[in-house]
DNA sequence: CGTCGATGATAAGTATTTGTTTCATCTTAT
DNA sequence: ATAAGATGAAACAAATACTTATCATCGACG
């Protein structure tokens, strides 16, 4: 399970971001006061640092710094940054501070959970970064975002990838519409339409699958939908 | 078996709800002002809130704010609230609040029992989450939703999964009719209809068993059925 | 702004599952 | 052995869920 570690000021804030972490398999664990953030890095080491620049003792642009600075100590850890206004942004990526990314004040927590997913992808250090096996004439170079189906390039949407990676992490688990929502889209989604179905069928169609006899996706009546891993 | 909270000021739907989850093996509670649902949460300890957001005194955001705030006196406590309309949905699940699910009125009860077995699942609390032993050449993967008979995988429906498994978590057990289809309907079904003979006998047929010699589910003459766990 | 591609919603058509009926077969009690 | 009730399973009917074409909407891009 990643470790997050969040230091920013608002408890409130904190307990939320927990919270909400928590559900899509992430421990976070907050630091109120600067000092105290760095001296947590340095006993739970963990995965990415979610950083306020509102603190306390100093602001996050000075503890970005600081822990760039001293890379041996905190090593390449992962810094998302929490502006309180999107003016500054600029700098905050760049060269000049290092942070890996940044997210205006207010935000969706679902972007949150995207830009987390990012960086620690870019960091090479997510599961959903674990290289995924060719799977029945399948290739996936995730790094490249580029799928192969028989040799030949596919052509996939945002949508239609994200649904084949997740699949295919998870082969011959049956997931329904439900988790495939939750998971493409990082919250709990309206259930009232067909958006799943639509996605399945275009995904199938590109794959040059048919729902009657799968070579691919399976539908389980009644439940969801299986990606078939190699049949023994 | 589980216990529910709800707090609606609507006696009518309270009483009606009561009813219908004791079907399901949940049994609730209904609080009529959130002053007298706080403190039923601290006595009763409920698996599940569902909160209505119309309210006398506060409001259901409210009241689901100071819950996720105070998650010290009343833990995780997963919530479903009830809105009245589909359009604030976005920020009820969200963060903000920190509610697990929301249902806009009116709903179907069925739908109301789905939602609530997602949430008690995600908090990793249901019951049908447990493992369930492999017997006699029988394999099930409860997560991925796959059982296996001797290394082959199994295609079964709906009905014919929840029978098994209901089977399999009381082996030996012999099982009215009556009790097989309250289980797997959560309905006082009728007691005239053979749905559960024509139900055991698809599932038979698939795992290859025969009514005469039985390998798995033997009937026991004018009483039920019984699946057999391991002989000694 | 207007276009284009991606995605969401809708609905007609189709497929699958599940319930019911029926009848052959079986069990048990006379 | 026979009758009455119970069960098994095939065939049919009803209920339910899925597929996909089509249209609407949204956002990115020029």
């Amino acid at each position: 399970m990643k470790q997050i570690l969040i230091i920013d000021d608002d408890e409130n804030l904190g307990d939320l971001l927990t919270q909400y972490l928590a559900r899509y398999e992430m421990q976070a664990h907050v630091a109120l006061a600067p000092s105290k953030g760095l001296e947590m890095i340095k006993k739970l080491k963990p995965d990415l640092l979610i950083l306020d620049v509102m603190l306390p003792e100093k602001d996050g642009f000075e503890v970005c710094r600081e822990i760039r600075a001293k890379s041996s100590i905190y090593g390449q850890l992962p810094i998302l940054m929490l502006t309180a206004h999107a003016e500054v942004t600029d700098r905050i990526v760049g060269l000049e501070l290092g942070a890996d990314d940044y997210l205006p004040k207010p935000f969706e927590p679902r972007e949150l959970v995207a830009r987390i997913h990012n960086i620690l992808r870019r960091s090479g250090d997510d599961a959903s970064m674990r290289d995924i096996k060719p799977i029945n004439g399948i290739d996936v170079d995730l790094s490249r975002r580029e799928v192969k189906l028989d040799q030949v390039v596919l052509d996939l949407t945002t949508m239609e990838y994200e649904l084949l990676i997740l699949f295919m992490q998870y082969p011959n688990k049956t997931f329904t519409r439900d988790e495939l929502m939750n998971r493409l889209r990082g919250i709990d989604a309206e259930l009232f339409s067909r958006a799943v179905d639509t996605l399945v069928s275009r995904l199938r169609h590109k794959l040059g699958d048919t729902s009657k006899t799968p070579r691919f996706i399976k539908t389980v009546w009644g439940r969801g939908y299986t990606f078939i891993g190699e049949q023994r």
